[in-house]
DNA sequence: GTCTATAACTCGATAGAC
DNA sequence: GTCTATCGAGTTATAGAC
């Protein structure tokens, strides 16, 4: 297998686990036996622990920058926005929370550099969220009054809780009780 | 030192450092050094770090009931509501994030019955708000119209996210931005 | 209740052969 | 690139003295 390929092998089965675990539940061992590689050689692909995080944040920002680019395709604001909370969603159904909720939860053993890029995801979820809601209000197709940035941060604070919390209740309501009141808000 | 206030000050330290650094990363090593007993004695008191986990979760609920007691005493639902968003805004300042949010988190690396303790813990305190805030519609305070459980269970999701958002961002606003948004959506 | 000592294991990480 | 082998440190947990 190609240098690239076992990486990102490597760090598909590392996301997950982070995802469902945390990270500092998962171990270079649990890789081995998930690749099927042994643990010296995933030492080769990423020499620490704390390397292989910073690359599993990175690439995971770079599929939200992918996924936003694709959702600003679509024609109005509440689609742009359906889509949006519907990746949670997706997330939700797999039993796995976000990746950089699962780290933030961990933020105060990780280095400063990793936890920067955990706020940079935030904040650009927070920012395309604000963005397309103050376009959707342009557009006329929301109703003016309420704050947008206070919108935008309100539902990614709760998407992330809501993922949190059900997989501790079971009760997988919640996503969808934040996504009514948020369209609800908005509603002229 | 007697069994109870030993025990009491071993919890009053686990649940710190769960709450800062996630259950998964500390150890009975840590609270050795932060008691000043030796890792033997701690497991005097707890046999096993998973009962340690239970009991300080059951302790965390106890905690939580006394304090819901206290707010129920308040005049209004309004600054009952206040009071509770406020006890998530002292836990942030005080640079931790909620314990059952940290375990919840970590939650595929512990026992059923731990779970269900973290599950009773987030339905009590949303079915606390969707009654304090029904009470507020019933008395006049709030306007009615909105659904008051997804209304709860929104809160609830949102202020346990902007918990963790906030210390990986370092942005303490969105937890005020949480606010003015639940109490916004009930205003006549 | 708290101690010393230690068992039994897992962790991240490295050296060096192939 | 992947392997075997291993290091040193950390982990939870227990036995038994005081």
């Amino acid at each position: 297998m190609t240098r690239v390929d076992r990486a990102e092998q490597i760090l598909e089965h590392a996301q997950r686990m982070v995802q469902v675990r945390g990270f500092n539940a998962f171990s270079y061992a649990d890789l081995a036996e998930a690749t099927g590689i042994r643990k010296a050689s995933i030492h080769y692909h990423f020499k620490t622990k704390a390397q292989l995080g910073l690359e599993l944040l990175e690439r995971y920002t770079r599929g939200l920058i992918g996924a936003l680019t694709q959702l600003d395709t679509l024609p109005s604001a509440s689609t742009r926005l359906e889509g949006f909370i519907d990746a949670y969603r997706q997330t939700q159904v797999s039993g796995a929370i976000c990746l950089c909720g699962s780290m933030a939860s961990d933020a105060e053993t990780l280095d400063d550099a990793t936890r920067e890029v955990i706020g940079r995801y935030v904040r650009l979820s927070s920012e395309w969220v604000e963005k397309t809601l103050a376009k959707g209000v342009e557009d006329g197709e929301f109703a003016p009054g309420r704050s947008t940035q206070d919108a935008a941060a309100s539902l990614v604070s709760a998407l992330q809780g809501a993922l949190v919390m059900s997989r501790a209740t079971g009760d997988f309501g919640s996503l969808d009780a934040v996504e009514r009141r948020f369209f609800e808000s908005f509603r002229g």
